[in-house]
DNA sequence: GTCTATAAAGCGATAGAC
DNA sequence: GTCTATCGCTTTATAGAC
């Protein structure tokens, strides 16, 4: 691939794929498809990817590139406590999972999230632990110091998560309002619960 | 299509299908492969399936009409309360999910479920109200029985259902336990909620 | 660096012999 | 009912002119 990693060109091929296979999924848009978007011919656009399986790991490796660097600086925020940090970081996954993947084929998320059987299965698989791992330290402060009941966060991680990625599927914004504060409502939820409160508040929320 | 429409072969390529593109998604699986795995040549098997889009059709089907006939039965057991039939109409989405759909590639799932932008978008949109509308009825009594407070039962029941499907994502029954029991756990969590109870116990389930 | 042209392979689907 | 054979199309990827 002669042409320079970092040309305009290869920043704009990249992002016409990313908004493409988000409409249409991964193996739903052809390399032609591309080069269509972005007004080049096909020939000329796999002088910058040697194939097409280099474009998705590309892909796959910014989307997760931003996510981790966001990830991190919430992550990073010492001065609100544990239980804001999990609020944000959780409403930054819905947000996340919701703009970069279009209603319509959340399935392009999955494929390249989802382990593959391939080798790059484990390569996946590395990231998301990676990625998952800041949820769940968030939520082993929240535990230590009280916040929440003692409980297997191993569990407890992947299902919040579970239920936010889940959102992307049926959120509209017209009906729902704004995501973020959809977010909250849905942490409200499982942190105080369902059951009418007796009377007395029990667990009132920060 | 001349052959008997529930002749044995019928009902064996639709399997090896449902098993193929479980693993590696729609797109992924070609007629060839099918046919390779049921030991016919394409040209045969596409005696019995008018196109790929009409066997997509027909595993679509498949899969919901199971789904809705269970889910249907339990709705219907008057016997228990609807917290009960709530808890049970999750687990079974829960299995469902995991079960029908391996861990690897949920994706063949959403393929089948997501709305596409096709005029099969409305249908799948219709099969799947009627799936959740079971799910949503349960939470509505649950809220007129003072089981739960009074939400936004539209909101959380794509929440509930969004938290348990993804489980099949992540759930490994030799480090989970039965999937049964992780789900009640999860339900736990909701309608008690997570934060350390003051002393007394507060909800206290069935 | 972009183009045209084309190779090589796989796809869904059809036709017709047996 | 299953087969072989093949059509027509699309795909990824490469080669070489400009």
């Amino acid at each position: 691939m002669p042409p320079k990693k970092d040309s305009r060109r290869h920043a704009e091929v990249l992002d016409a794929a990313i908004a493409l296979i988000r409409r249409k999924g991964l193996d739903g848009t052809s390399i032609q498809d591309i080069a269509d978007a972005v007004g080049i011919k096909k020939g000329s656009l796999l002088n910058y990817f040697a194939s097409k399986a280099e474009l998705a790991e590309l892909i796959q490796d910014r989307f997760t590139e931003i996510a981790t660097d966001r990830i991190a600086e919430i992550a990073g925020r010492d001065e609100i406590g544990p239980e804001r940090r999990l609020r944000e970081l959780l409403k930054f996954h819905a947000e996340h999972c919701a703009i970069h993947i279009s209603s319509p084929v959340l399935v392009s998320f999955m494929q390249l999230w989802a382990p593959i059987d391939s080798e790059l299965g484990a390569r996946q698989l590395a990231v998301r632990e990676r990625y998952e791992s800041h949820f769940r330290d968030e939520l082993k402060a929240c535990v230590r110091q009280r916040i929440i009941r003692k409980v297997d966060v191993g569990v407890l991680t992947p299902t919040l998560m579970g239920a936010v990625s889940w959102t992307a599927f049926w959120y509209r914004p017209e009906q729902h309002g704004p995501l973020g504060a959809l977010v909250e409502k849905q942490i409200d939820w499982w942190l105080d619960g369902l059951r009418p409160r007796s009377g007395t508040k029990t667990g009132a929320r920060a």
